[in-house]
Formats: C-alpha cells, sequence, structure tokens
DNA sequence: ACGTTCATAGTGGTCAGACCACTTGACCAC
DNA sequence: GTGGTCAAGTGGTCTGACCACTATGAACGT
C-alpha cells in the first residue's frame, strides 16, 4: 500500500475544526454568541492561546465576529464566508457533500470558458507554445490521475495567460477543494482527460485568438464530463 | 461629515499587514524562510503570541508553511492563495491596484451571467416575486450609493436562487472586495445602477426560466459599467 | 576517506498566569 | 429620563516556561 504522510493535527488545528462543525452542522446557529475564550479553554481542555488561535483564523474566514470587551458573535458562514472555505465544506466528516460537489462543477463550466476567452484575448505566440507542451505532456500519459495532474498544469497556463488576478485566486481556491478528491475521482474524470483532440482544438482556438471560439472550444472540453458527474452524484445521492 | 467608527487595529493585525505587505512587494520572495517567531517578535517589538497568531492566519491563507521544528517559508501567493486575498490586494498601502481592479470587473462578467443563467433555471414564481421588489427598491432611490447597494442586494439574490455554494461563496468574496470602495466608485457605477429597465429585462428573464435569454440580459446589464470602468481605470494609470 | 550515529541547538507547539483595554449592565444621583 | 459611576466579564497582550520536533554537524565505526 502507499504510504502516505501523517497528519499531524494541532491543538488549534481540532479546536477550529471543532468549532466549525458546530456552525455547518447547525449545533451553533448564526447570531449566536460564542461561550468566553476561558470558557472554551476549559470545556475542551486546552489552553486559552490555542482557543485564540483558532478564533482569529475563524474570525480572518469571517466565520465569527469578536469584539473586544464583548463576546464573539457567530456569523452567517453563508453569507460571509469567502471561497476559502469550498473545502472545508465540500468533505465533512470525511464524507463528500454531493451538493457542494456540484456546484463546483457548475462554476467550473462558467468560468473555465470565461478564463479561455481572457487567455485568447490576450495571449502571444509563447502561451500557444507553452499550452502545446502542455497537452503533449497529457497525451504522453495513460494514467488517470497523472492525466488530470496534466490537465490541471494545462489550465494553469490558461489561467496565467488570462493575466487576471482575480481569476488566478479563483483558480487557486477550485484547485484546493478538488486536488485532494483527484484520486477519488480518477475514473470519473477519465473520459474528460483523455479527450486529447479536445484539448488541441482549445489550444489552437486561443492560439487563434478568438474569444467566442475559444469559448466553445472550453465548453466542449468540459461539460461532457461535468454532465457525467453530476448524475453520477445524484446516483450516489439516492443510494445515501 | 458622517462620522465613521474608529478602526481599533490590533498588534496581530499589524504584524499580518507588514508581513503580507513585505510578501507582496516582493521583499521577502516565495520560498525564502521567515525569521524564527522569536525573532520576529523581537524585532517587531511585540510578543510571540502576537507573531505567531499572525503567522496561523497566514498558513490559513496559505501565504506560509510551518513546519514544527523547521523554519517557517513564504509561498508563492500567486500560485497557492485563494480568493479572500482578493481585498488585501486591491487596496495597497491605501492605493487601489488598477490590474487587480480591472480584473475584478472581467471576473464579475463571467460570473454574473453564468449565476443568473443558473438561477433561471432553478429559481420558481418566489424568486420572480423577490426579484421584482428588489428591483423596485432600486428604482425608489436616486443616491448613487444606495443604489449601488439595492443592486448588490438585487445580486445576492440571484445567486441565492442559482442555489449554488461555491457561487455563493465566490460573490462573498468578491463582494468583500467591493464593498470598501462602494462610495467611491459611486459616480463611476452610477450608469449601470441607473439602468432599471436591464434590471427588469433580466428578471423577466430569469422568472421566464430561459438560461439563455438570462445570460445575454445579464450580460447588458454588467457590461456597459464594465466597459466605462476598465478604460477609466486604464486614463488613472496613466497619470500615476 | 566515507557513511552512520547521535547529541545538541534551534524551531514551532502548548501551557499557565498575569495584567491591560474595553464593553456591558446595574445602580445611583440629578 | 439623563448622565455618571462602578464592578464584572470579555478579548488583547505579555512573560516565561516546557515539550515535540528538525536540522546540523561532530564523533564514531568501517
Amino acid at each position: 500500500m502507499p504510504l502516505q504522510p501523517v497528519s499531524r493535527r494541532s491543538v488549534t488545528d481540532a479546536v477550529f475544526d471543532q468549532v466549525l462543525a458546530g456552525m455547518v452542522d447547525g449545533e451553533i446557529g448564526a447570531g449566536e454568541t460564542l461561550p468566553s475564550e476561558r470558557r472554551l479553554a476549559e470545556v475542551l481542555g486546552v489552553s486559552r492561546p490555542a482557543v485564540r488561535e483558532a478564533l482569529q483564523r475563524m474570525a480572518q474566514t469571517r466565520l465569527v465576529e469578536v469584539r473586544q470587551g464583548g463576546a464573539t458573535t457567530v456569523r452567517d458562514f453563508r453569507k460571509t464566508a469567502g471561497l476559502d472555505l469550498l473545502p472545508r465544506l465540500l468533505v465533512r466528516a470525511g464524507n463528500l457533500d454531493t451538493a457542494v460537489a456540484r456546484s463546483i462543477l457548475e462554476a467550473r463550466l462558467v468560468v473555465g470558458p470565461g478564463v479561455a476567452a481572457l487567455a485568447a484575448e490576450r495571449g502571444g505566440p509563447a502561451v500557444a507554445a507553452t499550452l502545446t507542451g502542455a497537452v503533449d505532456a497529457l497525451a504522453a500519459t495513460d494514467d488517470d490521475v497523472e492525466r488530470q495532474r496534466h490537465a490541471l498544469a494545462f489550465w494553469d497556463l490558461v489561467v496565467d495567460a488570462a493575466d487576471s488576478l482575480t481569476f488566478r485566486l479563483m483558480f487557486n481556491s477550485l484547485r484546493a477543494a478538488y486536488e485532494p478528491a483527484i484520486e477519488a475521482l480518477a475514473s470519473l474524470m477519465s473520459e474528460e482527460v483523455g479527450q486529447i483532440g479536445a484539448y488541441r482544438v482549445l489550444t489552437a482556438a486561443i492560439a487563434e485568438g478568438d474569444p467566442e471560439t475559444t469559448r466553445a472550444a472550453a465548453e466542449r472540453v468540459l461539460r461532457p464530463a461535468t454532465h457525467n458527474l453530476i448524475t453520477a452524484l445524484e446516483a450516489l445521492e439516492e443510494t445515501t
């Protein structure tokens, strides 16, 4: 078996996860006030600095609002949290949330063509060359996991070519949610990452510099697997 | 003058901002190692817990990687950071980064129609009613700032109707970057939030449930101001 | 001379206890 | 009512200590 690195969960992480789980599961509804740091430390059996670090991180993610002298209140993470929270919501207690997974696929289908179109507008011949190299690498392997990584590298280059910090950060967030599940998705994504031709068409469209053709080509790359995955997720949902 | 709440910057915040600024300005290139927590605390004249809280937050945002026993290394925020970092990159040292602002507008133009199309697929009559109410509220005021807030509330409802957690979090992140600048953008956004008719057309398209019509209607709402703002930003850039 | 072993110094992780700054709410005087 | 005062509780910060872990290089055996 492939040994995997041991995950050393710090006390702070444990506190963070536990409080977050309470919020996601609805045990700690929005608007409620959290116990004081001292009290939390006492209840959880850890020191106050450990609790503080966890709460600071939650505040950074806009999950809670801390006010000196006052209580720490829980915010509605659906209304305030940012995209960085996505990986934590995709898998809850080890289980994949199918509704969240579906929304990621839908977002990918919207954002992907948009980024590609921008890349077509801005990319030059150098971009076309590196993209071609990425597709070649994709075509050179048979392993589904490896192919997914190469496809990811391909899109990484597309995002670079789009020269948009917003799309870059968006891509990073989505990738952070996607990568942990890359092995589990190997078979489901096999069809998408196997259609080398579609990637070549997309690359050519970007090289040509025509946004609309590019948008259509990107959709042709992404739509089949999107559809398949969503139906697979729905089937998975029914068995649960 | 309108009194505004005093902003109390904590020591931790100051440390966070200072280190982040160093990374963004390139003083601390990616791959380098940060000084130890004790050393940082000494240099910055604060306690170690304060430094720790800041570093923990940076690790959460994937700006640095801390390893027990080893040094804390700086990561390439362009490759690893998520969308939550956007507000911090939009304004640096009080100045608006025009390239980042442009990328936000471009992303909005891609994501907005996509979300609206999803809302059209999923929304029912109830959605149509609330959207109409939001447009009515938008039409009821003349103040540009107020209109922007109502437009934001309108899009908030659209995102709700799309029933997509990914788009919801994406919207939250983009809003977090946009809201602080809402007053500065009042005049530039005036044209967009003033075209009540376009919002009504979009609402009707969503109510009708046709994704393609909706996508086109959403583009008609967003494109004019997007174009204007980008040219305005370019002009601003030249004067600098 | 080379590779291995292993103490050691330095790092992040955690804790306890203390004090300060602030918010809140009750109470009181006007 | 209005405003002032006070005490209790909260988050903010600091100090100093100890533990767990990593990297480093000297000592060792070959």
